[in-house]
DNA sequence: AGATAATATGCCTTGACAGGAATATTCCCG
DNA sequence: CGGGAATATTCCTGTCAAGGCATATTATCT
């Protein structure tokens, strides 16, 4: 998960992944598309091969990558667990929590509409 | 969404965004509950700002901290174009797109197992 | 006002990493 | 076998970003 992130954060290997959304290329093929020159494409690759984003397949002398759907999944299945962030807004929730988690022993609201620091030490 | 995914690649980040998921907290909380420094969890905080990820609110002389959805919606929206490389597997689509793209008049497949290059220039 | 809590900022150092260029490797073909 | 195509690897260099530490800032309370 981290390593997808990683992997993806970066430009061009972020563009090389979007280039093998349409199917598995040569590496001169995405060398051609994306303007940059073969060592880099070929040393990006090898990230994303490490990261299990990409596969090989031997063709003669070329190397065909094609995109392994495993990582792009379980970040997918990461993501949907932010959903209910936006589906049920929780700020009632929130202000709920506030309380439970803060060390003062009054927990009931005071008047004033500031509350107590929480940190003790530093 | 560039932004977005260099912010969650660095791993205190990432772990930031995991502790929000859970609802708003003051920078302090995470200080405790991340074994961080409080310099560097405001610098995070910083960056996941910067990057739309997290919003402040200021309580007396705490700030605290809340996800903002829009980006990880982002997110799930680009990782879900995805999707379809592993609802229908295309390995017979693929080969067909490897004949399209290659320069090589001759289409059909010759009986010899192997193809032309197709790059010319380097 | 002074003390202190909570957080932000600035400066410095170090490590990781991306790009450039040259070279190595592997494979096909005549 | 020699040549050339396609790709990988190595070495070098510069840049950027994260951590450490000290300090600044802001707000609160007595």
């Amino acid at each position: 998960m981290m390593e997808t992130l990683r992997a993806l954060a970066e430009p061009n290997r972020f563009q090389i992944v979007e280039l093998l959304r349409n199917g598995p290329r040569p590496v001169g093929d995405m060398v051609d598309r994306l303007h940059l020159r073969q060592p880099q494409v070929s040393k990006h690759l090898r990230v994303l091969s490490a990261a299990g984003l990409v596969d090989v397949r031997v063709d003669a002398q070329r190397r065909i990558y094609a995109l392994r759907p495993a990582p792009l999944q379980e970040l997918e299945i990461w993501v949907e667990r932010y959903r209910r962030i936006w589906e049920q807004n929780f700020q009632r929730l929130d202000a709920l929590l506030d309380r439970m988690k803060s060390s003062d022993p009054k927990v009931a609201e005071p008047k004033g509409k500031k509350k107590k620091y929480s940190r003790t030490k530093r």
